[in-house]
DNA sequence: CCAAATTGGTTCATAAATTCACCACCACCA
DNA sequence: TGGTGGTGGTGAATTTATGAACCAATTTGG
């Protein structure tokens, strides 16, 4: 028996913002009987009063108002998957929207973004760095680029190179710690992603699989800047090494190329000259780098 | 007459994921018939078919394809709705979750927290990068690092102190433009936000009204390393200004103080005496940065 | 090669939710 | 001071959606 308060999250919202049980029904389409039992219900499936009844209205309470920004971030992605299937949002020109990770935006696109600017002043590039919600943004984007074994989504995907991954820490870690570690890893430190689950699966595939794990993080370039300033090892692309003096190779580690490296063009969109400029340029710009990103 | 697909949006999310009308109405509590007209519906409600229907069962199309993730995120974040006001996710250990914008992540944050990690070994820290989102993050998060000049939400905060800006560009961006700019900035760029609005209001209060402003981006370090690497001029921190040499401040440019830095104690949370542990460290490092901070 | 167990689709008696009209209360204002 | 129009709350009538049984068709497993 799955959730039952999605359908009533709408009214909360609806209520929160009119203030009134009879505002919100007519917003909704309904009659105030039936805002009051959703909000009710949604009362009572989380155990908590959300509003105050006054005769002037229904006013949150403490716990309702913290409920408010999750609800209306809900609502602002339903709004989206509706805005998007209905195919309402093809707006013929306007900035190229662009999504990219960032572990990338820093410091390999921003040189390239320079770069364009410079090369095609007429063309406006608009960036949106984020981590989580990929696929999300996916829908709001019209190129992404994406480090992954393949592409499921029905998409126009330009494939570049496999990059090159190896494990690193901070000379200082590694001149402290070079005494007490074994070859399997045993008194290193990985840094950890999402979990804190002391011993994630993904560690026992690597070089050092008796190494802790410590300090997650999903920010890629949070972890970087902790071995950077001398905390732990991680696994990451051999571009790092090169852009960080400061950053060795884990004796005993292997560089390996993994995953490649894609250019996603999503949408059927209009303006696909300028589009496929841009992409052109960044493949371009992306392969002259190949030198430093697979070595 | 507001949104009905709310409560239609999981039946989608168990079909998509299941792959039968059966199992996901097994999952749902409800029968294969009611899944079946609830899906209808949303297909109706969007005029896009998402299934297509086979013998083995239902499998997405290409546009239901487009709308698993946002209803994937959307589900995360009811989800996270219900736990929370369940009052669930109140254990009593476990990580400090610390929310930060990436902005203070990388290069001031990381540094302390090496140093916290080895001064407290025992005390784990998530950190959560994010700028988008503070507001949810703060359902998520114990202690959270904000910059703002006021903070309405009921929480306990900690005023530390006013940060100075001032307007940097890099030297050879401020080399090329020298000669043609104007002391009200025609001729130079600005780094825009959020909007592609070719004159947003913000403009006109700066130290350089006239100049122009080109490729917008929400990420501020992403709006840093265009900088660094010679495009536009931007409003920064003096810390950043220490931190990399090639940066400038912009002739005629004034450094001011702003807004204050907050510490945030979110959520009435058992795990109180490790929280202040960790809060008063925070203080106090960054307190030592003030001078590079405010100079 | 055929029975058993799938699948989605359909129907209709029944259960559940909605509407509607009305109530008590309060604020505002002429 | 007595309407007037607003509030939330309530219960019976009505509409709506649901559940269970059944169907045709396909796949699966012996």
């Amino acid at each position: 028996m799955l959730p039952k308060d999605w359908e009533q999250l709408p009214y909360f919202l609806s209520v929160a913002r009119l203030g009134t049980l009879r505002q919100a029904a007519d917003e909704m389409g309904a009659t105030h009987g039936t805002v009051k039992r959703q909000i009710e219900a949604l009362e009572v499936a989380y155990g908590v009063q959300l509003f105050r009844r006054t005769r002037q209205g229904l006013q949150l309470t403490d716990a309702g108002h913290n409920l408010i920004p999750i609800a209306e971030e809900a609502d602002r992605l339903v709004g989206a998957a509706r805005h998007r299937l209905q195919g309402l949002d093809r707006d013929e020109q306007g900035a190229i929207r662009f999504s990219v990770t960032g572990t990338m935006a820093y410091d390999i696109i921003a040189p390239i973004m320079v770069r364009f600017f410079s090369a095609y002043p007429d063309i406006d590039v608009q960036i949106q760095v984020t981590d989580r919600l990929e696929d999300i943004n996916k829908l709001e984007t019209d190129v992404s680029l994406r480090y992954a074994d393949s592409i499921r989504e029905n998409v126009v995907a330009r494939r570049l190179f496999n990059l090159t991954l190896n494990t690193y820490a901070s000379q200082t870690y590694l001149d402290q710690h070079r005494s007490k570690m074994s070859p399997t890893g045993k008194g290193l430190h990985w840094i950890g992603f999402d979990s804190l689950d002391p011993k994630p699966d993904w560690v026992k595939s690597t070089d050092f699989p008796d190494a802790e794990v410590r300090h997650a993080s999903t920010d890629h370039i949070y972890q970087l800047s902790l071995v950077r300033r001398g905390f732990g090892m991680i696994r990451t692309s051999v571009y790092f090494a090169h852009l960080y003096p400061e950053l060795a190779p884990v004796p005993g580690a292997v560089a390996r190329r993994e995953r490649p490296l894609w250019i996603l063009r999503h949408t059927e969109l209009k303006r696909t000259a300028r589009v496929r400029r841009f992409v052109d340029f960044l493949t371009d710009e992306l392969n002259a780098l190949k030198p430093l990103l697979v070595a």
